[in-house]
DNA sequence: ATGAAGCGAGGT
DNA sequence: CCTCGCTTCATC
């Protein structure tokens, strides 16, 4: 008797064993569905030895009912699954639902009907049977495309159908996606470039793992750089998965793929509708031949679809926060993308203008291999950055531009020149109060303030998605039209723009402005055209934007990010400060950076100033070093929520209680966590500092295994945690 | 997860 | 003796 060991899709039982009925073809990766009590599940054929569970009768074995019409998934992927499940502490289940992530497409392809001239004639001809017969000669397509083709009603082709003048038949609802084209529009490149980009081609062409850190700084052309490598592996027949952290940034991506290679990628994200979800994901798995997929760009979760023949994988912005999920399975593509390169056997590609301490150390070492692109393309030269000491250069009350980012504005007003002003808040101020009583305004759901979006006339709470309208009467005192706005947000600074220059054209870049393609598109083509003056723009705005008349990038507070004791908060404000002043003069004309602090003399500030990326870096190290934190050490968390606070503090503390005493792991804890209530639940810490030598998942594993909580309790694991709310 | 079975408390 | 709500158990 066969029987097949199934990785089932239920998070509490993960192992079930089966029998394979005679005649069914199955194989290890295989998707198939079983019987589960009285319902039907679907799981994945694994190796009984990977998967170890209590041996169970022969007798107790029922047969599987069926197996999906899908590529059974590949050895290669099913490590990777065991490895991210191992490695993050999460549950294997949880990683393959990410590999299964069309429902749809597990079903196999949906047809549609067409319909088409068969030849006949009807028995009884009318003038619109015959208008119709004449018009739809060649043609075939659905009842309702026929009848604007033909130009008559769809009961007429009906009509026709039960005749047998038009026949049926069966379309799958996936079309082909159209070839892209390796050599459709080949660019010049510099000689820096041409290096870079032979080094890359000679990798895909070699088909063996390859980790590269291509570092290069703003504006040196990184982009054209890869494309050759994407265009190797196209010849290749190999695909290509590209990663980008944002969807808002693609449109420009997408401009430029299509340029390059005559046909735009395919896209995935996590807002794909499910028929395009559908496409996508079987075009993917059907391989680059034939239609089906061969550049996918898309967000994180496009890492674990099951790709036929990947030959590439290039993370954009690779330093980019964005990558590590911070929900479910917590993982960093960035590093995965690597451990796919491994297991697949292929290269990857991390690039960056300013990359994570971790991947340069790694570079340093010798484990990634390094490629520089030194200087800007086209001879554009790197901007001039400078600071504006807040503490002297005080902005007038209720503002927060000081006078010399003023000046400057005006200047490049009147030279008919671009600005960005760089503020990381969204919305016209971060906290609202009663002037009366000083109520704030707070999230029931959050520890966190509304935030006042005026465009939308809305208070926001940025974490729980809870919107309200703003009352006319403080509900604390009941005093009307009490309420005052504290603090800046880009909203509040674009008012100021137009408040200091009346006629310059203000546009503000953010998740809500931005919030579709279609929008994205608009802005960046008004922004190229020259048609916006100054933009005023969260981190979105701080990567991937190429504006050749943009001279001039105002940080409004470069302190924000610095505040809060976040492990990773100065690298983050490298980066970010960095990259946005990177935006700054990458055509013909020159750059400037007016970066506004109350601290110019930290370390970060003044290496930004410097441009001392060198500087930053080794203080970071340092600093990195001292803490015991990544690449030298490892953190991790444990996060312990529930609806319910004494529940979720209870738990916490028995966890607390049940620590582990080791030389080498450093526990923190339980403590209430900087976000105390999320989304309505309470939620408590614990922060795990281990050297090296320690295996952290092991540690955690055993210790929490050896316990259980309430059903409304969640305990999850943050490995390499980056969010510390 | 999710339903079935088991079990004590309280009601008819 | 039945019903309700809750805990425990099994699912290959």
């Amino acid at each position: 008797m066969k029987r097949a060991r199934l990785l089932v899709f239920n998070a509490a039982l993960r192992t079930l064993d089966y029998r394979v009925p005679d005649g069914m073809e199955v194989q290890q990766g295989s998707v198939v569905v079983a019987p589960l009590g009285p319902r039907q599940v679907i799981g994945i054929v694994w190796d009984p030895e990977r998967l170890p569970t209590d041996e169970v009768p022969e007798s107790k074995l029922r047969p599987l009912i069926g197996v999906l019409p899908v590529p059974p998934l590949k050895p290669e992927l099913m490590r990777l699954i065991e490895w991210t499940a191992d490695y993050y502490c999460a549950s294997m289940v949880s990683v393959a639902r990410m590999v299964l992530s069309s429902g749809g497409a597990l079903k196999g392809p949906a047809t549609m009907t067409e319909y088409r001239l068969s030849g006949g004639m009807p028995e009884r001809m009318t003038p619109q049977r015959e208008a119709a017969i004449e018009a739809l000669d060649g043609e075939q397509a659905t009842i309702r495309e026929l009848a604007g083709i033909a130009g008559v009603s769809e009961g007429v082709l009906r009509g026709l159908v039960n005749q047998g003048v038009l026949e049926p038949v069966e379309v799958d609802c996936d079309r082909p996606y159209p070839r892209a084209r390796a050599d459709f529009d080949q660019p010049e490149l510099s000689r820096e470039q041409r290096e870079v980009a032979d080094r890359l081609v000679e990798a895909v062409k070699a088909h063996g793992f390859a980790p590269f850190l291509l570092d290069g700084v703003t504006g040196s052309g990184k982009t054209e750089t890869y494309f050759e490598a994407i265009a190797a592996a196209i010849a290749e027949d190999r695909q290509v998965l590209v990663l980008l952290p944002e969807i808002a940034l693609t449109e420009a991506f997408l401009k430029r793929f299509e340029t390059r290679f005559g046909t735009p990628p395919v896209l995935w994200h996590s807002s794909l509708k499910a028929t395009e979800r559908r496409r996508a994901w079987r075009a993917i798995a059907s391989g680059p031949k034939d239609g089906g997929a061969q550049v996918v760009v898309g967000a994180r979760s496009a890492l674990f679809l099951p790709y036929d023949r990947l030959g590439l994988i290039v993370v954009d912005e690779a330093h980019e926060i964005s990558f590590k999920q911070d929900d479910g399975v917590r993982y960093n593509a960035r590093d995965i993308a690597v451990m796919r390169a491994r297991f697949e056997k292929f290269p990857v590609v991390l690039a960056s203008a300013t990359p994570a301490l971790e991947s340069l150390t790694m570079a340093d070492q010798g484990v990634y291999e390094k490629l520089v692109l030194p200087s800007r393309f086209g001879g554009a030269q790197l901007p001039d950055i400078s600071t504006v000491d807040l503490t002297k250069e005080v902005p007038p009350r209720q503002h927060w531009i000081a006078p010399p980012l003023v000046a400057a504005l005006k200047d490049r007003l009147e030279k008919g020149e671009q600005s960005l002003l760089f503020l990381n808040r969204r919305g016209y101020a971060p906290l609202t109060l009663c002037r009366n009583c000083g109520h704030r305004f707070k999230c029931p759901n959050c520890s966190a303030w509304l935030v006042e979006h005026r465009l939308s006339q809305r208070l926001a709470c940025h974490h729980c998605g809870l919107e309200t309208s703003p009352p006319d009467a403080c509900p604390e005192c009941g005093e009307a039209d009490c309420l005052v706005a504290c603090g800046p947000g880009v909203e509040r600074i674009a008012d100021e723009v137009a408040q200091i220059l009346p006629e310059a054209r203000v546009a503000i870049a953010t998740s809500d402005t931005l919030n579709s393609p279609e929008k994205a598109a608009e802005f960046i083509a008004m922004a190229e055209a020259g048609a916006i003056d100054v933009i005023v723009g969260t981190q979105l705005v701080t990567k991937g934007f190429h504006f050749p008349e943009l001279t001039l990038v105002g940080v409004i507070d470069a302190d924000l990010g610095l505040e809060g004791g976040d492990l990773r908060a100065a690298e983050r404000t490298y980066q970010q400060v960095a990259q946005v002043a990177g935006r700054a003069g990458r055509g013909a004309k020159p750059g400037e950076v007016l970066i506004q602090t109350r601290h110019p003399q930290a370390p970060v500030i003044a290496a930004l100033a410097n441009g001392d990326r060198d500087a930053f870096y080794e203080a970071e190290t340092a600093a990195r070093r001292d803490a015991g934190a990544p690449p030298f050490g490892r953190w991790a968390a444990i996060i312990i929520s529930s609806e319910d606070d004494r529940e979720a503090r209870e738990a916490a503390n028995r966890i607390g209680a049940a620590r582990p005493n080791l030389d080498d792991v450093m526990i923190l804890g339980p403590a209430s966590a900087p976000m105390a209530l999320l989304r309505g639940r309470y939620r408590y810490r614990l922060l795990i500092n281990a050297r090296r030598s320690a295996n952290v998942q092991d540690v955690i594993r055993q210790w929490l295994g050896a316990l259980d909580f309430p059903p409304g309790v969640r305990v999850s694991v943050d490995i390499d945690p980056y969010s510390f709310v």
